[in-house]
DNA sequence: TATGAATGAGTCTTCATTCAT
DNA sequence: GATGAATGAAGACTCATTCAT
């Protein structure tokens, strides 16, 4: 029972490492387009142009392919922070500009944002979905940049008088349900896109900030 | 996850309608437990007690199971939103109590969210039309409910400077990101829920705000 | 992506309990030929006329076809075995009737007789085969019975001066050592198959008897 | 049985001849801890120390390597019964220290026991030449040392009245049934192993014997 | 000589769906 | 209206083997 056929020309492409680099971008393509879910091992070695089971010499599992997009776009997301947030004085300007990073980089890398912040790595083969272990190091990077950003304007009273780590958690969410929604509903008629960013962080800065420094905020003139 | 054929205990009672309604109630705690994606009409069928070409004497397809939840949830958020806006009396009180509402039934009821606002029904891939990505109408009501409110106060002058549907959005997005990642992400490091809910509300209120109602508004004392 | 091919035409032949025969017939034809690890779902389905899926209608799992046929195989011997016992006394010709059943179904089964005794379940995922938790209840009737009959002619001092148990564990192991012999190694120049089954069991009787019946037993006379 | 890509921690030492008795050792221990089937490439290069295609310089083909730990494992038995049968004078009791030796070889290297006499290489399916089912020289060899003793005793008139071509058969089939059975089924209670040897080898030969003879024989009295 | 990389074929199994009764 | 039975398609993954270097 062994069939011989012609054997394809085989790749010699990108090798090793660029190898494994192709085939990331493949999936996170397919992976955005289509759903984690729905895309098949089968799908992503053609995309690469490699057969299946060289998809297997890079990565053992199709979740790792997945999880490792989510931890480098947790790299990427945190890398982009860092750099936003290189200046040492740290002034509301400053955070403002950092959420502002951080919408940014959601909303131009939707697929990215998308792996990291909106699926859960598998199921783990038992019957319920494991409790998700903390947050890999690099998230917990992300995150990090964030609430030492947000400590340091509390440490200098520019915040309303609640702990860091709850603000952190608050300003993390307020930006990550504008990146969600925009993701998920496309169709939905939102406002012009850049109005609506603007304005969504001027609603999170005027929340977090002490009353004093809020009457010194821009844009903040009530209208009628 | 192996469910045996054997039928469930409990019978299937009713018929027509109400067997719709079983199946939709099953088909809902599945989703939720293991996932829409890890859910397979045969173990809907076995929970609700029936076969499985039965099914599709009620259901088309699995995914219309879905979206007809969706809708459901949909619906039931807007009527809880609506029940509790029905004062006539519009303040900010109000306002805060109808988000509290709404972070409460995403909470409360993290299956119907999640497969409301984190779920997209198969994208049909090639050959089948996108099913109009714009809202559906039950998903309208409950962003008309939100939006009717927000206008309310705007128009009382309530607000700062921005147009209401900007607002609504904002505000929307801000409630919604809290759900999501906390649905998402249950391994994080959460501040106590309560104290997170409450100060998340806060946060987006006093965002909201004119500066005159800002000084009023509870809870906004700066520390340091 | 869902392509629409040609339906085939339904297979309605043996349905039920009947195709489930068939399916261990089939079963039961190429493990034998080609080896259990050999031979593939998708071959059984094929040699059934029935789709590999509708296999897994029948049996969970391709390793409970296996055990199912040994079972079987295991029952019918023991069966065999039990018609060949019925009379109520028993002589050492009894005895040898008997063994000669257990050797006739042995070369005329080779496949059954395989199957029961020459092949070891699933390894059982884990990395070592499990202990083969003691014989099946068809596999202790099967070596029940042969136990009672020497028991039977222990009692009645016909047998030399070892226990039941190990003389059954003995006269067992030498008949199994034939069927398996031949079969596992059919080109070997065997002597004529009749005359060596005969020789053989007269080997086991003779070694087995008391030196009183020894004498009493034809073709022993020494020759030179 | 995941083994990963890591390199076993004693890299390949020998070249040439030597890698292939490496590779022959590993083999035959995977082998035996598995099973054959069980077994893949892979599992045994990584063993070794060297690459799956290396394998092939010194293997054509999987199956060749059984084939060959086969030939080997005749080999050795035939050298043991060799050795165990050097003495000049052949009497019954060299007979049964012979087969103790068969019996010991077995029950002691049931990995190579089970190679030699319990797996037959790919039968070939379709399209290639069928192997000859007849018994390899080494084989062959195994089986000429019990002929060649049992000869001896029968011209000796010591046997009972059969020709020794046949009673060479059934000793050997007595004997192979008593270790395949415990190989193949360690589960099943069997009575304490050297008690169960030495009674296996006493039945055999009490079955093999003259009846002169037999009243010589050790531990035969009846009992009752 | 040895290997990194790749591959066709095949494994068991599960799915959503539909036919015939 | 309901179902037992069946099916095409596809799922992830592993295997023995071979090409190009």
């Amino acid at each position: 029972m062994k069939l011989t056929t012609e054997r394809s020309p085989r790749k010699a492409k990108g090798q090793g490492p660029e190898r494994r680099e192709e085939i990331l971008a493949a999936a996170l393509r397919l992976f955005n387009e289509f759903g984690v879910y729905a895309v098949s091992t089968r799908q992503i070695a053609v995309a690469v142009g490699i057969s299946q089971p060289t998809l297997y010499a890079y990565f053992p599992t199709k979740d790792q392919i997945g999880s490792e997009l989510q931890n480098r776009a947790f790299g990427l997301l945190a890398d982009a922070l860092t750099a936003g947030a290189k200046g040492d004085v740290r002034s509301l300007e400053d955070l403002v500009a950092m959420l502002r990073i951080y919408v940014d980089f959601g909303l131009t890398n939707p697929d990215m944002y998308r792996i990291a912040f909106m699926w859960q790595a598998a199921p783990g083969g038992a019957g319920r979905p494991e409790p998700d272990q903390a947050l890999s190091p690099a998230a917990q990077s992300t995150y990090g940049v964030l609430r030492r950003e947000i400590t340091d304007l509390h440490e200098r009273g520019l915040t309303l008088g609640l702990d860091p780590e709850t603000l952190t958690q608050s300003v993390w969410a307020a930006m990550h349900g504008l990146i969600a929604l925009v993701i998920v509903k496309p169709g939905f008629p939102w406002v012009e896109r850049e109005h609506l960013i603007t304005s969504h962080l001027t609603l999170i800065a005027r929340g977090l900030l002490a009353r004093a420094a809020a009457s010194a905020f821009p844009g903040t003139a009530s209208s009628r």
